[in-house]
Order: C-alpha cells, then structure tokens, then sequence
DNA sequence: GCAGAAAGATGCGTGCACGCAATTTTGCGG
DNA sequence: CCGCAAAATTGCGTGCACGCATCTTTCTGC
C-alpha cells in the first residue's frame, strides 16, 4: 500500500521539478531563486532543500528522471545469452534513445547554460548504483568490486558522452567536419562505451 | 624565466594549503572557517576562491597536489613494449604508493570526516585530463574519445579505490573478515583498476 | 477512534561561493 | 626611472546550502 506520506511527497517533487523547468524556461535559468520555485510549488524555500541539494538540480531532475531504475531494469532483461558488454551497452543507448515528454527548448536551454550543462551531465553517475545492482544480479559470480568498478566506469562514460554532445549542440561552427564524428545522442553515448566492452566481457566468469 | 606573478602566486597557494591543513588538524576541520584560513595564509577571504573552489578543497589539495602530474610522466614513461593496461595500472598504483610528506594524523583526519572523504575521493577524478593526454601522447593511433572514456574509466576506478579504503579505515568491525579484502591502498587501487585492464589492452591498435 | 511515535515542513542563523567593480601590484618598454 | 597595460587582490552584495530546533502531519498499535 502507497501511504498518503509517500504520495505526497513524491507530488511535492514533481511540482518542484515542473516548476523549476517552466520559471527556467520563461525566464532564463540564472533569472529564477529557489525562493521562486519554492513558492510556485506552494511550499517553503527551506523545503526545497530537502528534495533538491542543489538549484539547478530540480531542473535536470526533471529531465533525467527515472533514467537510472529503466537502466537498471533494461538491464536485467537482457537475455542472458548475450554477453554482458552488449546487455549494458544497448541497455544504456536504449535509456538515452528515449525522448521522454520535455516541453521542447528543455535541451537546448540546458545546453546553452554552463552551469545546466554540468549538472546534467553530472545525472549520469546516478546509474552507479542501480547498475552495480543490476550488474551483480544478471550475473552473482562477479567480484563485487569489478561490478562497482565497471558501472562507474559505464557512467563515467556516459558522462563523457553527454558533455561532447552538449558541448557540440551548442558549438556547431568550429572547422566544419573535424573533430565531430556523431550528431545523435544515441550514437554517440555508444561510441563512448564501446571501449568499455572488452573489460565488461572479461569481467563475466567464462562459463 | 618565472616571473615574480608566478612565484608569488605559487607561494601563496602553499601558504593557503599548509594554512588550512595546520588549523584543520588543530581545531577540526569543522571548526575552520575560510576566513580563518585566509587570514593565516596573509590573505582576504575573498581571495581564498580564486585559488580553491571550495573550503576543503585547500586541505585536500596539501594532501592530493601533483598526482596528476607524476602519474601522466609515469605513463608515458613506461616502456613502450609492455600493454597500455599494465602501464597505466602501474602508473596509477604507483602514483598512490607514495606517502609524501604529510603531518601524521592528516589521512586519518580526511577519513574521519565525511566531507573531507568525499572532497578527496574526488581528487581521483583530476587524473583524468593528464591521462587522456599521456594515452594519446604513447599511442597516437587511438582514437581520441576511446582514450578520454579510458582515463575517466580509470578515474573513476581510483575514486572508489580511495572510497573504500577511506572507508575501511574508519570503519574497521564490521564483521570480521566479510567484505575486506586488502587494508595496503596500492593493493585496492589495483584491485579496483585490474576490471579495466582488457579495455585498455584492446584500445592500442593490434601493431 | 486515539494517544504516542515517526516523518515531514518550516523558520532561523551561519558560513560559503562567486559575480562585479574598484584598487593595488607587477611586468615591460621607452 | 616612469608611465601604462595586464593581472592579482580586495570589498561588497546576493543567493545558496544546510544544521538545528520547533511545529505540524501522518502512521501505527491498541
């Protein structure tokens, strides 16, 4: 049974994440205080603190929401045939290929502020966690160091990915056609764990 | 030549680090205020944030300064006839065997404090620029964000290296002998980097 | 239902991070 | 030796993060 207080809480939440995404939206990202969306949200500044640990982080909430429990699952139900670099590969590409239902300009204003930018990119070490889980579940042979070792380094990644992307949407014109490989998020956050294939297909106990 | 700007520069930098690593020792690193710091380095507080980013940040870097550099030199150092996984593995453990010369008590007091554990553990993460460069500086071929996902791979394997062992020096009984399996840190670090070793050997175009 | 416990919300106070503009220091020709 | 431009330091003001004490809401056993 979902309490009243979980309900609630998780409410509160989610008129903070919409709130701080409309006011940063309408009025610039470094033009809106937590006193703001506190408020718009119908509850006190010191409140917000208690969801949010920092201003920015509502905004990018609302955007990477849940990426990190889809992953996981995404994960899990990999067949287990496949080896384990292929299952957390595609499982991380499949979590990014979602487009989620952000009002549109959401990217481009987290792209063109520096301070949204890091703070975004900084959402993929969220997948620590539930990969080092998901990792040790599909496969209870593994060290349970490598694990943790592998998600941060599939996060790390990510990471990378996820700042040349939003590094490149918002710097298009330097020297047409020379360092920029890949356009689409996709592609590109493969392309950055696909040197980490070898060591996620080593870590698997050669059955 | 180095300028005077320089010297004077770098002299207050040590200032504001032996500062802030004495009076942290003296009084706890909770009870040091920037302001503190700043005045026994002979410097405004305002200026301590052109030089740290954030007030543990002086202490940990009297502790973490020039890692960076020694490891990139001892990367690229490594013969060229052995893997790029053992030579940067060696690298890095290397790069941690050393104690330096810090006041006794310093890495006990960093462990003790949450903040200070987090502040250092992140200190790993400075590696990560240095050692993409070294990568590409050994081996030209590779491809450039394979070597960037690489060293943040390893980055983020040193940071949960200094993570635990961080963490099992403050935390000792907890069951005796579960889940701790080398007290040495060069022996952690290399734990926690071996996973990645694959990936790194099967960067380095098959000459 | 209800009283007590547990969890959350709020106000307050402190110290921190940092942008900005004014001021001082340093380096460099002339 | 001097003035000037670049760079560093400083003071100030603003907003943020968060510990703590308090009050309110929700949950639980009876």
């Amino acid at each position: 049974m979902t309490g009243l207080r979980e309900r609630k809480k998780q409410a509160t939440r989610e008129a903070l994440q919409t709130a701080a995404l409309r006011l940063a939206l309408e009025h610039g990202p470094d033009n809106v205080r937590v006193e703001d969306i506190a408020g718009a949200a119908g509850v006190s500044p010191r409140t917000y603190n208690n969801y949010f640990s920092s201003q920015k982080q509502a905004i990018v909430s609302a955007i990477a929401a849940h990426r990190a429990d889809l992953l996981a699952a995404a994960v899990t139900s990999r067949p287990a045939g496949i080896g384990l670099g292929e299952a957390v590969i595609d499982a991380v590409v499949a979590s990014y290929a979602d487009p989620g239902d952000h009002p549109a300009g959401a990217m481009l204003m987290i792209a063109s502020s520096p301070a949204l930018r890091a703070c975004y990119a900084d959402t993929a070490t969220m997948i620590e966690g539930p990969l080092t889980e998901a990792v040790v579940s599909r496969h209870p042979g593994v060290d349970p160091l490598a694990a943790r070792v592998l998600a941060a380094a599939v996060a790390a990644a990510a990471r990378i990915a996820l700042h040349q992307w939003l590094h490149a949407t918002t710097t298009p014109p330097t020297m047409p056609g020379f360092v920029v490989p890949a356009g689409s998020l996709p592609d590109l956050v493969r392309a950055a764990l696909t040197p980490l294939a070898p060591a996620l297909d080593a870590a698997v106990p050669p059955a």
